[in-house]
DNA sequence: ATTAACCTTGACAATTTGGCCAAATAAGCA
DNA sequence: TGCTTATTTGGCCAAATTGTCAAGGTTAAT
């Protein structure tokens, strides 16, 4: 693998990394049904801010999503919903793995 | 975030999780232009056997690829296609930072 | 001018990940 | 059997990730 390649993929993992994560993947899915403040998706998330902040300050580091103060608060936004995309793709990962399972152990 | 939401969302990171690493990207590109044995895939990466091997286990074991020994060679395909599609929709990520970059310079 | 609400950042400990080497395992062949 | 090739596994270490608490900054309201 040359340098050039080496660095495309590394780009391209950046901000798949950026989603594989449960709590963020929570966030993308919560913000693809509008934009939500900081203080809403701290009470859904159930953690403590500063940690559901660091997550969404990934997030935005990769491009996924927009943040914009309004007032005290600060509301993030999904900018890339083809993301979205990727969760049919998982969940078909996931049911085919089950049911592979499920035929062994027939 | 329930106990059930929060399995799920764990389930479906772990996933993405395997596929976020350069080399395991890398990977998946190669095996999606056809089988390969670990000793091709070796030579390309360009790293440690031992290294590719591990990479190639978080692959399988998420249900991304399958292996088939073959006499003393194990050869690797990938199963689940559909991650291909999250090539496009990272691409679209990267070229629409980097033209709001470049918006931001001028 | 204080106070309160909201969010981000820094420091820190705990855990996980990634890579290499060496050793173990498996299959084919002389 | 003994040797070679191909691959996996375990051990180890460095680096990255995660989460929490404490401290700091900003905006709005009293």
């Amino acid at each position: 693998m040359d340098r050039k390649t080496q660095a495309r993929f590394q780009a391209r993992a950046k901000i798949l990394k950026a989603i594989s994560h449960p709590t963020r993947l929570f966030l993308v899915d919560e913000l693809s049904r509008g934009e939500r403040c900081v203080c809403e998706l701290t009470e859904l998330v159930g953690a403590d801010v500063s940690t559901v902040s660091k997550h969404l300050t990934i997030l935005k580091n990769a491009g996924i999503v927009a943040d914009e103060k309004r007032g005290t608060k600060v509301f993030y936004a999904l900018r890339m919903s083809c993301v979205l995309n990727f969760f049919s793709c998982v969940e078909s990962v996931m049911e085919r793995t089950t049911r592979d399972q499920v035929k062994l152990l027939r």
